[in-house]
DNA sequence: ACAAAATAGTTTACGCGGAAATGTTTTCCA
DNA sequence: TGGAAAACATTTCCGCGTAAACTATTTTGT
């Protein structure tokens, strides 16, 4: 777990230079954080962050190919891979080939995988506003418009 | 047909649902971005984020017990058993036992260890430099600010 | 048409990072 | 004072994530 700076006289006073202003620092430090209260909240459930996002994106898109689905979540073929086999293997997700063109994989959720979906959906959408009293409203909203712009995840207006 | 009639061009309207507004979820994609950025420019000088933000704070503070860097930094002491091990193997980082306390072991920098942040800070501030481009001045001052609101780095007020 | 290049996914090997258990030293307090 | 509890570092074991090499398909260039 993640000590609560229990901060002895010395330690608050160490130098950090420039590493206080660098983005990927803080980054990682906020990413901390957040992981810290994801496990808090979400512990018992036996789920983890990476394999519930998948299953999550799956479950809005009915079905996707492995490999868009890696590029849009960020994550190598290489682990995706293997994500994907113990989701499989845990009988929530179904590989098919595709017919359009027999080198890519299309997923989908299971009915297994569609009830899990169901069943977690509301300790997913607790976390999500769990993550919003970490910060005073005006802030959370300004970091994560910051970063939705920061990732060229700016794609405000859906199709309409 | 729905929405998956072409997995190629459905790309870029894969649903994400309440995932783009999950703080989890950009952080990721941030680091993941930031990552990236600092490979590009610091591939082939064979530094790795970790292994440098640690002798660069040593650098700055001379000599500091290993578990507070280790908390500074959300570090993990196991973790940081091997990150430092590596650098000693390295010849870059020296452990001592402190005379105060035996149970603590005290980090410095060797002499090379010294000359090896002097050669390569010139590229770490490159990047930190290279960070800001990846956004506008003032939205990165902003992010990084609620960043360290957040990470509970507020060191003093950005004078607003 | 057909060899070369590109693309999708998997496999292999490895480093990063953490949890739990261990050994040692220090602190607490009965 | 002496023994229990806490703090620090390390070791062991395991999951996450990537790079590079590989297989199988499709596309492309001539």
């Amino acid at each position: 777990m993640n000590q609560v700076a229990r901060t002895t006289t010395a330690e608050a006073e160490i130098e950090l230079g420039s590493l206080s202003g660098s983005l990927g620092f803080l980054l990682r430090l906020a990413q901390v954080r957040v992981f810290d209260a994801f496990f808090e909240d979400l512990a018992g459930e036996g789920i983890k962050p990476g394999e519930f996002t998948l299953l999550w994106v799956l479950s809005l898109n009915g079905s996707l190919a492995q490999g868009s689905l890696a590029r849009v979540l960020s994550i190598k073929p290489a682990h995706m891979t293997k994500l994907v086999s113990r989701l499989v293997k845990a009988g929530l997700v179904q590989r098919a080939p595709s017919r359009e063109d027999r080198r890519v994989v299309d997923l989908s959720l299971t009915p297994e995988g569609t009830d899990f979906v169901a069943r977690h959906k509301p300790a997913f959408m607790a976390f999500h506003t769990r993550e919003r009293d970490l910060l005073s409203p005006e802030d959370f909203d300004a970091l994560t418009g910051l970063l939705r712009r920061f990732t060229g995840l700016e794609k405000e207006d859906t199709c309409r």
